[in-house]
Formats: C-alpha cells, sequence, structure tokens
DNA sequence: TTTACAGATGAGTAAAACTCATCTATTTTG
DNA sequence: CAAAATAGATGAGTTTTACTCATCTGTAAA
C-alpha cells in the first residue's frame, strides 16, 4: 500500500476538522497541499475520499472508515511521543532513603544552580522501579556491576562528635551505630575488617543495628553517639562540623552505588545528570 | 512534535525486525536511509532508541515504548487502508430478488466481457446492507430520489404467452399475477391505472398477488398465464420469446430503480459499473 | 589474520512536499 | 442583483526532505 505519509497526515486533520483550510493551519502548510496531499490519496486509493461541496467538504464512506482509522492510529503514535518528550523534560531519579536524603538532596541545589531549566525528582524507597524513564541509583556489590555504571566505590568510617571519636581507647564501652542490610545477598558493611585493621575489638563497643544507613546517622546526631558508615553519606555533615570522622583511615568495602538501567536512559538531560553526579562524588 | 512520519515508520520497521537492514529491505530503502532516519528521530526526541551492538540493535527504554505504540498505530491505519483497497478492487451490489435474477445477472456475462479484469459481487435480499462499500440499487418512489440517483421509472404491462395476450377479450376470466409490495411505504403496482387507461375492468381477471415480481413472472411462465409487471424485469424473457408484452401500451409507474448511496461510493469500478448499469437499463 | 557484516557518516542527488498564481463555483454582503 | 468573499482545484516552479553512494568503524566469524 504505497501512500505517503503526510498525505494521511493531511487527511486526517482534515477529517476531523471538516475542511482543509483548516487542517492546513493545523499542520502549518497552504490550504493548496492539503488538497494536493488528498488528491493523491485518492488516486492512490482510487476512491473518493471526501464529497466535495461549496465551502464544505464531506466524508465519503470509505473516507469515514480510513478517517476513524488514521485518528485512531495517529493518536496512539502521538501520544507515545509526547510520553517521551515529556520524560525527558524532567530527571526522575530512584534511589535509596539515605542517599536521597544525605547526598543527593543536599546537593541538588548547587545542581538546578548549573541547570537551572532542568527540573529533577528524586524518588526513595526500596520498591522496583517500574517507570522506564528513571534512572535508578542504587547500592550493591561493586563486583556485580559493570565499570561503566558504577558511580562510587563506598568506603567506611567511624564517625561521631569531636569528644567521642577522641575517647575511642576508653574502657567505658562506647555505642556505635551501623547497618545490617535487610537485603542479604548484599556484601555486609566492613565494620568487623575496620576493628582488625586497627586493632580495636568488639568489646569496647556496643554496636546496634539499622537496616538503613541514615537511621543510624540520625540517632547518632541525636545521642551524640558513634556511627560506623559511609563515607559518601557523612560528608556534608563533616563539613557542617555535625559530625567527625574517626582518627583512624576509612576502609574499602565490597559496596558500591551504581546505576542500574544506564544505558537504557540516554537522553541529554540524563547524561548531563549522571556526569554531575560523577563528578559531585568524586570530590573527596 | 515535530517529527517525520516517513522515520517513524523506518522505526516502526526497524524495530519490529530488530534490524536496519531488514528494515530498508522491507521499505526497499537502503539501509543508510534507515540509519539516517532513526538518528534523526533520536535528535529530534532527544533519546536514544536503540543501543547499538556489533551486528544488531537493541531497544531502549523509551524505544520499546515507541515501538509499541508505532506499531499499533500503523497497524491500525495500515488495516484501513487494505480494506478499502480490498474492497476497491470488487464491485458489491445488493439489490433485490427479482432484479437480481431477471436483469443484472442475465446481463453480467456482458459486462464481464466489457471490463474481463472486474469481479463483480452480487447480494440480493430484502435485508438493509450494513456493508459501507455495497452499491445498493433499490426500488423506491421516484418523487423521493434525487435525480442522479435515478437509473431508470418504471414502467408496467401485461405479459403472457403470444396465445393469451390476444385473447384478453374473451368472456372467461383470464388469471394475472401482478405484486403487492411487503412494504406498504412503496408506491403500489398501477393495474388498476393501466386498466382504466385501456377501458377493461377486473371483471374480466382474476387477480393473484404476490410480494415479489420475480414469482408472479415465473408463475405466469409456469402456468402460461398472464403477469402484470415491469417492463424492465421482462425484457430478456420477451427479447428469448418466452413472453409477450401485451398489445396495449406500458404505463408509467411512481416507482423506480435508484442507487441509494451513490455518491458515498466513488470508486472508480464503482463509477464504471454504475455507467453501464445507466446504459443497460436505458437500451428500450 | 583475513574476511565479512551491520551500521555510521558526509556529500551529493532524486523525489517528495510545498508554495504561488490563477481559476471555478458557489455564497454572502452591500 | 452585482460585487466581494470564500473554499477548494489546478499547474508550474521552488524548497525541503528523503534517499543513495562512497567511505569508514568496530566486531565477529572463517
Amino acid at each position: 500500500m504505497q501512500v505517503s505519509l503526510p498525505a494521511l497526515k493531511a487527511f486526517e486533520s482534515a477529517a476531523r476538522l471538516g475542511s482543509f483550510k483548516a487542517a492546513a493551519a493545523e499542520l502549518s502548510i497552504s490550504p493548496t497541499a492539503v488538497s494536493h496531499h488528498i488528491t493523491n490519496l485518492e488516486q492512490r486509493l482510487n476512491v473518493s475520499l471526501f464529497r466535495r461541496e461549496t465551502r464544505k467538504v464531506i466524508l465519503t464512506a470509505p473516507g469515514r472508515e480510513l478517517a476513524v482509522a488514521t485518528s485512531q492510529g495517529f493518536q496512539t503514535i502521538n501520544t507515545a511521543l509526547e510520553d517521551i518528550s515529556r520524560n525527558d523534560k524532567q530527571i526522575k531519579v530512584a534511589t535509596t532513603s539515605s542517599f536521597a536524603a544525605l547526598a543527593l538532596l543536599p546537593a541538588l541545589q548547587r545542581y538546578y544552580e548549573q541547570y537551572p531549566h532542568s527540573k529533577v525528582n528524586i524518588t526513595s524507597g526500596e520498591e522496583i522501579n517500574t517507570d522506564h524513564f528513571s534512572l535508578s541509583v542504587r547500592l550493591g556489590a561493586l563486583a556485580e556491576q559493570a565499570d561503566g555504571d558504577v558511580l562510587i566505590r563506598e568506603r567506611f568510617n567511624l564517625y561521631g562528635n569531636a569528644r567521642l571519636t577522641t575517647q575511642l581507647d576508653q574502657t567505658s564501652p562506647i555505642t556505635i551505630y551501623t547497618t545490617r542490610w535487610k537485603n542479604s545477598a548484599l556484601p555486609e558493611v566492613p565494620l568487623q575488617a575496620w576493628l582488625n585493621h586497627n586493632d580495636l575489638s568488639y568489646r569496647q563497643f556496643e554496636v546496634r543495628y539499622f537496616d538503613q544507613e541514615l537511621f543510624g546517622i540520625q540517632q547518632a546526631l541525636l545521642e551524640n553517639a558513634c556511627v560506623f558508615c559511609s563515607t559518601t553519606l557523612t560528608r556534608d555533615y563533616v563539613k557542617a562540623g555535625l559530625l567527625t570522622e574517626s582518627g583512624y583511615p576509612p576502609i574499602d568495602s565490597a559496596l558500591c552505588y551504581y546505576i542500574e538501567n544506564k544505558d537504557s536512559l540516554i537522553t541529554r538531560h540524563n547524561v548531563m545528570f549522571i556526569e554531575w553526579l560523577g563528578e559531585l562524588l568524586k570530590q573527596h
């Protein structure tokens, strides 16, 4: 069926509006072009699609049939195009509560300063994202991720307020908050390794667990207690003087933040955002 | 959303076939053209639609979304185009049993001689036709039809075999078959007027009724009786010597054959057929 | 290693889509 | 009732788009 699609579009518009002139206006072309298109269609299909009356055109029976189909067909396509376009205009990020609250949201102000016309929509929560257009920033096993997807390898250290962290060698037990993931497939927080590395012992501490890093960090702030957690998440608090990093060096973990579905989402805005995020996390 | 429709078509094909090369073959264009189209689409939409891997392309998430929509949309349009095309290739005529059996079907052989590549499909019956593409040849009130739709005004006369029609003035009653329409809105067969006009009286005849002219004509043939009916329907039988027209002149009726939905069905084949039908019926 | 293959890229060409000027047949208006 | 206005048709000429060809790249199979 060799009919030209622009001709079908012209027909669809003319059929819907009941006028070649109106269709021409809608399509930003001349009424002559519409007339040519429809004549062309009629010749190729070998049917008259409109009955011409003075100052108006009326669909014939085959015309009506085709009008219904083109109208529906182009509508379907157009809806998808608009959906893609709409989703492209705003950046959607799905991530964990901890990363959102402690890394992403506090930095977002700077992103808007750099790209004032962007709209970023951040969703946190563990539920798997079904939206085709969301970037998923997730915490996972470093070994399982493709190199290109990894944003940053996670390092851990002990944090507290100034007074507490200088008293680590005290005899009285100190409370340490840390994280035990709900998802057991995830590599553990390297508290044991960190203690071993620094010749420390569990016995000096009372270790308490949350299933999200955010909670431990907040609890430590509230109680002036310690928290063993990611350097990424504490950076802003350390800068603000609310937390102090222990005198011991941080330890590498088997964890990383990565972008789950990177290559399915290459829009210009997403690429920009991913780049910015990479830069943000590298600033150590 | 200013994307080119040929580009969308190329995308649809490539998405469905999973290959630019295959899409190119399907569309009878070069693979280069497909590549250009898709690059163009991706730039305008600002999303990557395919992930390129060696020797194959894989849809991204937005690509999949668009593919579903384009596939469905073009399918809808294409189905309608094919339907129109298919219906255009054959001429469909819906008419009464009488007209089909006595006028149309016997003459069809000559139509095929004139237009050997035509396919004519004739449906008879009283049920109203729902097919958008059928020509309806119907018997109706002359006064109610637009001039352009009328094929022929119906005239009536008495028919029988040679012996019977010469004996009309006999004293013994003669049987006359004629028609009383099921549809009471239709003007009556002008038997009374014909009798009056020729100074004849009902008393000379035994009048019997069928609801279709065809039945009366066939009964007259079988019984060597008379039938008062349309000149259009008897023409072939008269020519063949099976029926003889009475010595009295035919009478005009308020009936006509007309084409019900003429201007909704202007395909080239239909136009040809309508013209031929007009000529056929004019030959008196 | 060579060959083959799918697609990318850029420049030039062929083919549409489109516009303009002109014309027709109404319909509206002064 | 004539003049103007309107929607569309038509044909010639122009612009834009779609397309091809030649060339190139990266990868997989021979």
